[in-house]
RNA sequence: GGAGGGAUGACAGAGCGGACGAAUGUACCGGUCUUGAAAACCGGCGUGGGCUUGCCCACCGUGGGUUCAAAUCCCACUCCCUCCGCCA
């Protein structure tokens, strides 16, 4: 949630920021409307409540001093008043409600270090990565035994059952066998392991309650893109996350105890609704994914490192893997509802010859803790809002297709990175079912 | 799923219609004393909102209701504890 004192303070300011992401003024101005009239009948209604409160005792004081004829006026005034109030208290609500229901419409303001444009045709790629780019080599050139995409190779090596997986969820829900399951296992530890020494392991909820959806930003404007369980009023996570912000909801935390890095492998649900037709072969695009995600709680100086950090971290699971990748920043027209900056990170899967996001990672400043009623106690003794930033670490399904794009050899058969062998059980070369 | 008990400030815990935003204790912060520390004593110590910055309003699990007035009474729900049943 945008800061409303701050759009009180520079309406302009705020609306220019939000109109490089295309929210119009006028959208503001309604909103600005909407607090003037909200403030002036909150006014109202108190003024008439203390007044009540004030009849009240005298009611009391009159009762206790034996004054009946008193009592009974003063209680008749205060009745009449109370309709007052009450009608006055029901009409602050109803504009209350209204600017609620409009502020959480409102996008993050986005980062002046964003770049312009509207979509994602205008985001900026900052650099490309491949093995032995440092040591001079050029931009891999891949062979023919690496052009197969890898539902062809899934197919042929027994490993990727996508026909299983429509016969028992519908499509775009895949089903991973043999090597190919353990190769999904062995990224999840691969991508715990590293980082569990600085970040702390949470196994969440795969679930959560409408305030916990509404928390990150992905109510209510993304309802269409989630998978709801209408009959216990719960979603399915479509990110670790929602779980994670939600992990100190409505808390006031230790300054000292920042900042709190977490990260946990979940399953990912997407209803991919807006998407319909487009992706739908492999694993390009799937309902459901597991994904290991970085994220932390932070004071507004240690955020930008915090983003720092988890991106170098999403990069570094990447290069040891050795796929090459790219590091988009986004544009202000492409950033999600709730982050300011967004800096993604592309796998290139020579196989389908595209880039393919495997990462997001983003800063969402003070946008989600507001939602999140997320604080920390300052060293002067005042509260203020923590910064969340989050960062895929690894996202499977895609990083799967890449892998064994990339790795597939001429005679079929696909190498796997060293860095998996000891999840891998040693097995270091994923061969077809016959030979 | 059934029966009972509970939910109050950082924690413990009182209050069970009328000056209660809430006693008391602990913790915490400042001061006195002390070479220093402890103890003792003194003072402070919830969050948010509105505006005329001094005042007002809201919040005692959540949402409704009764009343001139609700932490306190009534209803529903949620969560926690104990027991019974079922179960990975």
């Amino acid at each position: 949630m945008i800061d409303l004192a701050q759009l009180r303070r520079e309406p302009e300011f705020v609306k220019a920021a939000l109109a490089r992401r295309g929210v119009s003024s006028a959208t503001m101005d309604e909103i600005v409307r909407l607090d003037v009239e909200h403030r002036r009948l909150l006014q109202e209604a108190e003024r008439l409540r203390a007044e009540v409160k004030d009849l009240s005792r005298q009611v009391g004081d009159a009762r206790r001093a034996k004054d009946t004829d008193a009592a009974d006026r003063l209680t008749a005034q205060s009745r009449v008043l109370g309709d007052q109030e009450r009608e006055a208290t029901e009409a602050t609500e109803t504009v209350a409600t209204e600017l609620r229901e409009q502020l959480l419409m409102i996008p993050n303001l986005p980062s002046p270090d964003a770049p312009d444009g509207l979509d994602e045709d205008a985001n900026v790629e900052l650099r490309r990565w491949w093995v032995g780019m440092d040591e001079g080599i050029g931009f891999p050139t891949y062979g023919e035994h690496q052009r197969v995409a890898h539902w062809e190779i899934g197919a042929e090596l027994g490993i990727l059952d996508l026909e299983s997986g429509v016969k028992i969820a519908g499509s775009m829900f895949p089903l991973f066998r043999g090597a190919g399951a353990r190769l999904l296992r062995s990224l999840g530890y691969f991508a715990l392991d590293r980082h569990t020494g600085d970040y702390e392991e949470i196994r969440p909820p795969s679930f959560a309650l409408t305030e916990t959806m509404m928390s990150t930003g992905h109510l209510p404007k993304s309802a269409d893109d989630m998978y709801a369980i209408e009959r216990d009023d719960l979603w399915a996570i479509p990110t670790a996350e929602v779980p994670l912000t939600s992990m100190r909801r409505g808390e006031i935390l230790d300054e000292a105890e920042l900042p709190i890095r977490l990260t946990a492998q979940t399953a990912c649900f997407r209803r991919e609704a807006g998407s319909a037709g487009r992706d739908t072969r492999g694993l390009l695009r799937v309902h459901e994914f597991d994904k290991v995600e970085l994220f932390a709680y932070c004071t507004p100086e240690q955020a930008e490192a915090a983003h720092a950090d988890i991106l170098s971290r999403a990069e570094g699971l990447l290069q040891s893997l050795g796929l090459t990748y790219r590091v988009l920043d986004l544009c202000c027209g492409d950033l999600g509802t709730s982050s300011a900056r967004t800096l993604d990170l592309e796998v290139f899967s020579p196989g389908v010859d595209r880039w393919l996001e495997v990462s997001s990672v983003s800063w969402f400043r003070d946008f989600q803790a507001r939602r999140a009623n997320v604080r920390y106690r300052t060293s002067d003794g005042s509260t203020a809002l923590v910064h969340t930033v989050n960062g895929s670490a690894l996202a499977w399904a895609r990083i799967w297709a890449a892998l064994v794009e990339t790795y597939r050899q001429p005679d079929g058969s696909v190498v796997l990175p060293d860095v998996l062998a000891p999840y891998m059980g040693d097995q270091t070369r994923i061969r077809p079912k016959a030979s």
